[in-house]
DNA sequence: TAATGTGAAACCGTTCACAGCT
DNA sequence: AGCTGTGAACGGTTTCACATTA
C-alpha cells in the first residue's frame, strides 16, 4: 500500500466528545428498552447527525462494529463510558444554592452518569447545614477547609455574575481541575483549570436566531425581524448567484 | 482593482452566532461601566478568542471600527442587538415547572436580553392559578387555547424525559416556532421548528473530558483514568513528531 | 502609528463513495 | 447482502500576514 504522506489520522475531534455523550444516553435508553445492537443509520437519527460521522465517531474511540450488523450496544456503552470517563468516580461540588442552585443539587442526570455530588457551599447562613436533593450545604467560606475532606474533582458554579470571579478563584484555590459555569461571564483561570459554560440567555439567543433564519412557514414569528443578515444567497460579491443547495440533505 | 473570481465572501458562520452573544453581553457590561470604545484585542480577551475572529464577526454583520482606534460600543451593541433581534419582541412560554422550571422562571437573563416569559404551563393542579417570577402557571392541557391569547414565538421544554416528545408536539400544534429543550431527548419535529437542546448532564460530560485531557497539574484528579484517548500526539501512523504548536498562540 | 479589514493559507470536521468483511 | 471502516474530496472556520486608512 502506498505510505500517506504524512498525514494526521482519525483524533477525536472535540466536538465529537459532546456526540459521544449522546450516544451514550440513547444507549443506556436502548439497552433499558433490551435491544441489544444497532447500525450507524439506527444512531445517527437518534441524535441527529449522518451515519458517517457516527461510523468515524466510533472508530475515533476504536469501538468496532461488525460489518453487515452494526454496533454490540452493551460494548459500545462500555466503550464510551472508558472514554467519558464514565466508571471514573467525579466528586463535585456546587456553590452558590439560590434558585438555580437548587435545581442542580435536585436535578438527578448527574448522578445518573456517575458525578457524585459531594456538598455545597452558600453564603446564607439559614441555608448552611441544611440539605437539598441529599447534599449538604456547607458556609462557602469555609470551602478551602472542607474540600480536603470532600476531595472534590469539580464545580459547578451557579452563584450571582458579580461573585463569579472570586469564587471562581477561591476554586482553584481549592484545588478544583473543572468549572460548569452557569455565571454569565468568562472567567479567566489558569490554563490548568477546564471550564465549560453554560450561558442560558445565550442560548436562547441563538434559538431565536436560528428561528429568525428558518424556512417561514405558518408558524408565529414576531414582529419585527434584523434587517441584515448575510447569507450565501445575500452575497454583497460577484456570482451572487450560486447554485442552490440541496434543501434537505440528511436522511 | 482586479475582480474576485466568484470567491463567496463574509457570510456570517454559524458558530459566530453564539459569540456575537457573548460580545454583547460584555459589551452591555462596558457600557454600563462607562466605556465607550474597545478594540479588537480587548473583546478578544473578554470571550477569550483571538482578535482577528472578533474582526471577522463584526465584519460580517456589517459592524464598521476605526482604523487605529477600534469601535464605538454603542454602535456595536445597536448592531449586534440588531442581528440577533434583540429589540425584537421574543414571546415566551414555559412548560414543566419543575425544580428547573422553577430556576428557569426566576431567572432574569432572559428577560434582561429582551425575551418576554408571558405564560408557565403545568399538570400540577396545585400550581395552576399560582405565580413564580410574575409568571402565571396555566394548566397543560390548555396550551392550545391559551396559546392563542399569549401569542407565543419560543418555548421552554423543562419537563422530565419521558414527557417531552408529546409536549413538544403540543406545542407545535399550538404554533410555536422553537424550542429550547432541557429534557435529556433529541426530539424529532418538522424543520419548520427551531430547537436549541441544553443537557445539563452532557455538559458536565464535557467538562469531565476536558479535564481529563488536560495538562496534569498539581490539582485533584480522580483515580483511575480512560485509557486510549488518541491524540495529535498519539497518532498510529507514519511522522508521529510533527512540529509541536506554540503552546500559547493566542495574546 | 495603531488599529481595521481582508485575501490566502492552514486547519479541522464532514460528506462521499467504495473497498473490505462477516 | 449489508454494513462497517476509511481514503479522498469538500466545505466551513480560523489563522496569518499585510495593505489600508483614520
Amino acid at each position: 500500500m502506498p505510505t500517506p504522506p504524512d498525514g494526521p489520522p482519525n483524533y477525536l475531534p472535540t466536538v465529537a466528545v459532546g456526540r459521544l455523550s449522546l450516544y451514550l444516553r440513547e444507549l443506556q435508553r436502548l439497552a433499558e428498552a433490551g435491544v441489544t445492537s444497532a447500525n450507524s443509520q439506527a444512531l445517527a437519527r437518534l441524535i441527529d447527525v449522518s451515519p458517517a460521522i457516527v461510523r468515524k465517531d466510533l472508530a475515533a474511540i476504536a469501538a468496532v462494529g461488525r460489518r453487515g450488523v452494526g454496533y454490540d450496544i452493551a460494548a459500545l456503552i462500555d466503550r464510551i463510558g472508558a472514554m467519558l470517563g464514565t466508571q471514573t468516580h467525579w466528586n463535585v461540588i456546587l456553590v452558590g444554592v439560590g434558585s438555580l442552585g437548587t435545581a442542580l443539587l435536585r436535578y438527578r442526570g448527574f448522578q445518573r452518569q456517575g458525578f457524585r455530588i459531594v456538598g455545597a457551599f452558600d453564603l446564607d447562613p439559614r441555608l448552611v447545614g441544611t440539605s437539598i436533593g441529599g447534599t449538604l450545604i456547607h458556609p462557602i467560606a469555609d470551602i478551602g477547609r472542607i474540600a480536603k475532606t470532600l476531595q472534590p474533582h469539580l464545580a459547578v458554579l451557579a452563584v450571582p455574575v458579580e461573585a463569579a470571579a472570586s469564587v471562581a478563584a477561591d476554586l482553584v484555590a481549592a484545588g478544583i481541575s473543572g468549572i460548569l459555569n452557569f455565571a454569565p461571564t468568562s472567567l479567566k483561570l489558569p490554563r490548568s483549570v477546564g471550564v465549560v459554560n453554560v450561558d442560558l440567555a445565550s442560548e436562547m439567543q441563538r434559538l431565536a436566531f436560528a428561528v429568525s433564519r428558518l424556512p417561514t412557514t405558518t408558524a408565529l414569528l414576531p414582529e419585527s425581524v434584523p434587517e441584515f443578515v448575510p447569507t450565501p444567497e445575500s452575497a454583497p460579491t460577484t456570482a451572487a448567484k450560486a447554485g442552490r443547495k440541496k434543501t434537505a440533505p440528511p436522511a
